[in-house]
DNA sequence: CGCGGGTTTGATGATGCTCAAGCCCGGTGG
DNA sequence: CCACCGGGCTTGAGCATCATCAAACCCGCG
């Protein structure tokens, strides 16, 4: 269960882990089922945990003012699935956070990797990296979603991330990307025809 | 002109810095003065410099294939100006970054920045807040631009960066939130009615 | 068999874009 | 001192893209 984040912590860092370095992470995450459809974050809520998936599938979004989900992350294996803000900040969060597939997630909340952090300095090598990565792809998502008109949206997401596009229907897709159900459908559609 | 970078760090780290930390961070950052309309970084470029604004403004954005600019970035004094990916991964950028008005900089390459970090440990930890600073805004305004239409975008922004919104014209602010200038004067003229 | 979740299709309409023109204003040069 | 120019902002008319709403369809599953 733990094997999969240590082997995951190790390809982000180059100072390799210690044993007992390994112990502490086996004891700060905590294994948890999450059914599908479960929370493991609630609006309003304040994010308790930073969830680690091992396997499974999970989703990310807020609801607007006339009750339309608007999915902001999408997660499976090897991902995290948290809302960042109110997670390190401690207020309420605007998001949920769902599980699509039944999952198996390790999770951590803030105060223990605040410790486990203190004690094995490396991880910071592991944050530097994930906010890099994360960074890279948020910038390209938000220039995407302006620059380019919903079929572009589309066939780039699709070709960057068919993992995705596997394991989540349509309608989570389309709102991934802006869009509507019935937008995906019909642009779609005119790919086929090319 | 370094005063104010130093001052800038102090107040993002908890460990304070030495006369020497301050000393070596002089040299790695060179000062650089930056006239309207220069480019620091142009879209096929790689990006050299990470600029610490001290006067002036920028705007980092993308060109479309209809020759559309789409603004990603505005920054101001106490911002930094930079493709991140380009310079961290020393790929060519898809983006432009030049000076709005006359600016003075400071200016580090990646490489000094990297020996920097080594030498000044304590720098981490602006690196980590600043990135999550970073996240939390990337991620509001990701989901503001799909959940949100154009006039409480603009409301929004306007409450939220009254500084930009006084330095920068609005076709520009207008780019930003991912809308035409037309529709940004319309939009304005509606809010006046209320 | 029927139900629920997902997808498709069609008709209609809103939001915001495009293109084109005019206006305002500060700056420059005759 | 005035004419002109450029940049920015506004306004209008027509239009494209995409959303909405409603209905039908498809299919795996209890």
């Amino acid at each position: 269960m733990h094997d999969l984040l240590i082997k995951y912590i190790s390809s982000y860092i180059s100072t390799p882990l210690t044993n007992t370095d390994k112990e502490l992470i086996k004891e700060a995450f905590e294994p948890k089922k999450i059914r599908k459809k479960q929370y493991l974050l609630q609006a309003g809520e304040v994010c308790k945990y930073t969830a680690f998936i091992v396997k499974g599938a999970m989703r990310q979004y807020s609801v607007d003012s006339k009750g339309t989900e608007h999915i902001v992350g999408l997660f499976i294996e090897n991902w995290w699935a948290a809302d960042r803000e109110s997670y390190v900040m401690l207020t309420p969060s605007n998001y949920n956070v769902d599980a699509w597939e039944d999952t198996d997630a390790l999770v951590i909340t803030r105060a223990d990797q605040v410790n486990l952090f203190n004690s094995i300095p490396a991880l910071n090598e592991l944050s530097l990296r994930l906010d890099e990565r994360h960074a890279f792809a948020t910038q390209k998502r938000l220039n995407d979603l302006v620059s380019l008109p919903a079929e572009k949206r589309y066939s780039q997401f699709a070709n960057a991330h068919p993992e995705l596009v596997q394991r989540f229907p349509q309608h989570i897709i389309a709102s991934y990307l802006g869009i509507t159900k019935e937008t995906l459908s019909r642009v779609r559609k005119q790919m086929l025809k090319k």
